[in-house]
DNA sequence: TCTGGGGTCCTAGGACCC
DNA sequence: TCTGGGGTCCTAGGACCC
């Protein structure tokens, strides 16, 4: 098997700088939602030991001291570009799996035929720079985990050419011997740390030991990872995108509150996203968990984290339903003297469309299903939220921060540049 | 009053990922 | 004063069934 990952370098930052060559040589960091932390680093800003979502507040000064561009999140700008990224890879060989915004899997056992391998990747690499202006590295492996690895390299040598492949036993040795098992795919904080009373502290550690006894003291996955180190694929290409199990939608506010109706609208406008998100993968959902909190930061709030959830007699695809079943919830778990800081709302149980079994005395005509078709129509063509719930509210008093996003380059007319 | 063994389904919580 | 958001998978344990 012939596995390869291509990953975009410091992916947000890279876009940032895609349109904007001023800041190529400078520290660049991009900002989480409410401007909060940073969770995209340029190399500049990890060379000086800034960590992956440090909170701002707390870096000013190095902020300050190096001039670092500071960005807001501007999502529809990632999304655009990790679409273009995806179709290049999938020009150059069918079998991809999009793994997030900024990784594709892909396997390229059918492509002997293309000559030399490692060179047609550089060549996809090349195109991607060119046309995209992002930077990626390319790692080729006979399993996933390997190909996590090999990428890992190819990034922290700046190999040439931006693809590093890792198949010979001599190569996977010397590149397991000095990684720090906390690189490897999969093994987390605590994992790393259980593994270092035992003894294992590097990926070739981890791959020469006894799997039924990892297994014993961890789980099936850690077994899995093993067989992976050792060059036996038990992870698949996942190359038809699977549908949704759980809907999430939940943000921090600009500010806290106390108000009902803000909470309420919060809420509501969480619901709606998450609804059309349900209706746009063909499912429907049994239950609806909402969940409020306060600050968790706060060393003066009183605190308070409260989620309920809420069972539907049937399971559902209509934003009314959910909207009325999240202002129940939120009436049984709301107390007026918490100052609130995030709210959410979680859709459970999803299913099928094709398959939701009517009740005999349910009061649901099939015809309703039209209404909610009708208003995604009008909100797809007219803008977002043209048409909504009365729940939702119109001044969104809640909405966070987002103080220096950047133009949206690629999916707003007015922000082409060179459109007046 | 004594009381077996096997199976499924569901949920909560933990761990991990990006 | 300021600290993100959205997912998946696995396991253990309880409820229930035969």
């Amino acid at each position: 098997m012939i596995f390869g990952l291509c990953d975009v370098n410091n992916f947000y930052v890279s876009c940032e700088r895609s349109f904007n060559p001023a800041i190529n040589n400078r520290p660049v960091i991009v900002l989480s939602n409410n401007d909060g932390c940073a969770v995209a680093r340029s190399n500049e800003v990890k060379a000086l030991g800034v960590k992956m979502g440090a909170p701002l507040h707390q870096i000013q000064n190095l902020v300050q001291q190096h001039n670092f561009a500071v960005f807001s999140s501007n999502y529809s700008l990632y999304a655009d570009m990790s679409n273009r990224f995806e179709s290049i890879i999938e020009s150059y060989t069918p079998e991809v799996e999009k793994y997030s915004c900024d990784e594709v899997f892909f396997q390229l056992d059918g492509l002997k035929h293309k000559g030399h391998l490692g060179a047609y990747m550089r060549k996809m690499v090349a195109e991607i720079k060119q046309g995209l202006g992002l930077p990626v590295c390319v790692g080729l492996a006979p399993t996933k985990t390997l190909c996590k690895i090999a990428n890992h390299y190819a990034k922290s040598l700046s190999v040439a050419g931006g693809v590093l492949a890792l198949f010979s036993e001599y190569n996977l040795k010397n590149a397991l011997e000095i990684l720090p098992v906390n690189e490897v795919w999969g093994i987390g904080r605590k994992h790393t740390e259980h593994l270092a009373k035992l003894g294992i502290t590097t990926a070739l550690q981890l791959r020469d030991a006894d799997k039924k006894w990892i297994r014993k003291r961890f789980s099936v996955v850690i077994e899995r990872t093993i067989m992976e180190l050792r060059g036996v694929s038990c992870l698949e290409l996942n190359d038809v995108p699977e549908k949704k199990k759980q809907i999430v939608c939940t943000r921090s506010f600009g500010e806290k509150t106390s108000d009902k109706t803000v909470l309420r609208e919060a809420i509501g406008y969480h619901v709606s996203r998450a609804c059309v998100d349900l209706r746009s993968q063909q499912s429907v959902a049994k239950s609806i968990t909402v969940g409020i909190r306060t600050n968790p930061f706060s060393k003066r709030d009183q605190q308070s984290v409260r989620s309920i959830t809420v069972e539907l007699p049937y399971a559902s695809d209509d934003t009314r339903d959910f909207q009325a079943a999240a202002t129940q919830a939120l009436n049984r778990i709301y107390q007026a003297d918490y100052k609130y800081k995030k709210a959410g709302i979680m859709l459970n149980g999803l299913s099928d469309k094709g398959v939701i079994q009517y009740d005999l005395f349910s009061t649901r005509q099939p015809q309703d299903d039209a209404i909610m078709g009708v208003m995604d129509q009008i909100n797809n063509k007219y803008g977002k939220d043209v048409l909504r719930c009365g729940s939702q509210g119109f001044d969104a008093s809640w909405v966070m921060k987002s103080e220096r996003r950047s133009p949206r380059y690629t999916t707003q007319w007015d922000d082409v540049i060179g459109v007046a």
